[in-house]
DNA sequence: TATTGTTATACTCTATAACTATA
DNA sequence: TATAGTTATAGAGTATAACAATA
């Protein structure tokens, strides 16, 4: 008898969630293998790349990732080439990252990666049925992650 | 500045996945703590109560948990007298499990918490796109989860 | 005294595989 | 020899907090 899960665990929708998010995770990591880097290396390039955050908090704060374990991501690119560290000359605590050259080749390499990774995990839905779930998605991420939400958060306008 | 996540990370569909994933996770893992149970404990008691399976090997399986985790889980479970297990007199080797009495009684207050947990983390949502997500997700899951898939799994029935 | 980045520590999970008892 | 369950071990990942330099 094949193995299947119980119909009480599939029928709930945040189950549903943690087992997807894990697949997506693990297929995301599998597939960077090839690159040397992780999803985590990715999201930081992303942010740099954006250029208003530049400080090893702000990028820290805008990924929800702990300062203590940025710090070894940051190691891994710098090692790499792929970004650079300088002092802040106008707050000597602070680390100004940016981007080489190399860093910006590399980031168009993931996201061309990345792009095939999320096309071959929707690859059962329609593009119309994608928008729908990104859409229904986004409104979760709204209350959960206050990151994701608008300029503008509802609660906090008041 | 109120920290944001890059635009390009929230567009991505399986982005949102994890990171839902994880919120879902925390969330329940926080709510079973007044249990002193976690969710795995939950799924474990959802499998033995449906009562076809019913060794150790079986439930794992369903599950998708690996058999030396299952253990200790199994170990926290009896030492509240949640559930039994005994030898399989027709073949020494195995240990059927069952509900106790005092499991049953768990279960339901699990299955409570749990419905409490999935229409707070919903809340957002209306009931028909409650309905639409959970469907876009099962179809997601089918795909990447064959745990998840019907009895007659397409590709296996050739 | 508070903050930035760094380092060290410890704790949780998980994956692997060795071990036993049965078949 | 193979299987069911158990136990032990090592590895990754994460969270915490101590630390040095600077403000």
């Amino acid at each position: 008898m094949r193995p299947r899960l119980p119909e009480e665990l599939v029928a709930s929708t945040t189950f549903l969630l943690k087992r997807l998010g894990f697949s997506a995770k693990e297929q995301a990591m599998k597939a960077y293998e090839q690159t040397g880097l992780h999803p985590y290396h990715h999201a930081i390039l992303i942010v740099l790349a954006e250029g208003s955050r530049e400080t090893q908090g702000a990028i820290a704060d805008a990924l929800g990732y702990d300062r203590g374990q940025l710090v070894g991501l940051l190691d891994e690119l710098e090692e790499r080439d792929l970004v650079e560290r300088r002092r802040d000359p106008s707050d000597r605590r602070r680390h100004l990252v940016r981007l080489t050259p190399d860093g910006e080749k590399m980031l168009r390499r993931l996201r061309t990666l990345s792009a095939e990774i999320e096309d071959g995990f929707l690859s059962p839905l329609s593009d119309k049925e994608r928008a729908t779930l990104h859409g229904l998605l986004f409104r979760l991420a709204e209350e959960h992650d206050p990151r994701c939400g608008p300029i503008g958060a509802p609660g906090l306008t008041v």
